[in-house]
DNA sequence: CCGAATCCGCAGTGATACTG
DNA sequence: CAGTATCACTGCGGATTCGG
């Protein structure tokens, strides 16, 4: 597949050519996240077509972003991980996706929000200021979906999709709106979700993770 | 026109239909150097239909991202600006160049280097910590294209295409190859180019501007 | 010259169906 | 589970044209 060029001998035009097609972002996102199948993503990003997802992945394997792995023993099958310079564009992606959370307005009809996307919006907006000298570890439960944030020594050591052995299980009680990053903070920040644990690591959670770009 | 969507209530998804379509972001890295006029902008984009510029500026003009002012007495007529929200765009698009100029290899036949990547790619690689202290300034002159680079107080205070009154001009001799960052840096390093004025900043410059990610 | 609008051919995309 | 195959459609690339 010939690869339209920008004809510029430009940094950014060259990281729009190789990552710059439509739905290539976040499939690099949700790998960010953890190594994934082929069908994980197909759930992580509704409404793409399945030709779509295996030509991008063709092409962030061939620009060397992502590789094909076996999966363990386990589960076997394929699955897609980035390599170290697919993990090195963390930083443009967070910054891209700091800047789009100050120009999201309410859910549109028809939004979804999966656990890559929030557990990314997470990582974007953590406070690692606020963070100085905190360990501590939550669990996120949300009516489809569970994750799990540990802070150790005020550094984000661990976030994703997911159980764990938390300090604090925060739990938001099932309710018709979308588990949007906005929803989650404004209902904990506003005490109606359900606390097990040590309760007051629910405010220390709404200190290093809500203070947004702008939402 | 219908924009398409991601179907997603994140930040990164947002972004990705705002500015994520092609051509978009080199505008708006273009526009951060400064105010440019419909014709400049079609020179600094070589090879990109001029119905896709008009759609694209329209696009952003829509979202809030640029602005058109209508120029002062001198020259008249029509100039494209950004915004607050379009100059927020600035730390993320300096982090994808950098990401993708780490990927850059050699230029390939047919690439060009605009005035406009140039700045960008100086801005992306400016060195805070090694200026630490430092007040200068300089000209950059190229073959066809003049930069300067005023830092003040170990800051960027200034860099973009056209002449200034430098602590040392820099010439670049006329010769076959791309005014490329790496051609660029090169040259000085090597000693190469013509030096008018404090000849000491020489060493300054590539040590504020000469440590690229990769490159 | 500036600032576009228009037309056409084609590549990339979206949706659905199908296969190893 | 992990993709191909097919096909309609839209946006892009390229050239030309048009009104201040």
């Amino acid at each position: 597949m010939k690869r339209r060029q920008f004809g510029q001998h430009c940094g950014l035009a060259r990281a729009l050519e190789l990552v710059g097609e439509r739905w290539a972002l976040l499939i690099v996102r949700d790998l960010l996240v953890r190594p994934r199948r082929y069908t994980d993503l197909q759930h992580a990003l509704p409404g793409r077509p399945t030709n779509v997802l295996s030509a991008r992945l063709k092409e962030l394997e061939r620009a060397g972003i992502v590789e094909r792995q076996i999966a363990p023993a386990p589960q076997r099958g394929v699955l897609y991980t980035l390599t170290d310079t697919g993990r090195e564009l963390e930083p443009a992606i967070l910054a891209l996706g700091r800047w789009g959370a100050a120009q999201l307005g309410k859910p549109r009809p028809g939004d979804t929000v999966t656990a890559e996307s929030l557990t990314m919006t997470l990582r974007t907006v953590f406070d690692a200021e606020a963070a100085i000298g905190v360990t501590a570890s939550w669990e996120i439960r949300l009516p489809d979906m569970v994750l799990h944030a540990v802070v150790a020594n005020g550094a984000l050591a661990d976030i994703g999709p997911g159980p764990s052995d938390a300090d604090l299980v925060i739990t938001v009680p099932t309710n018709d709106q979308l588990p949007s990053y906005g929803n989650l903070m404004r209902t904990i920040g506003c005490g109606l979700a359900e606390l097990t644990g040590q309760a007051a690591l629910a405010d220390v959670f709404v200190r290093l993770f809500g203070k947004p770009p702008g939402i």
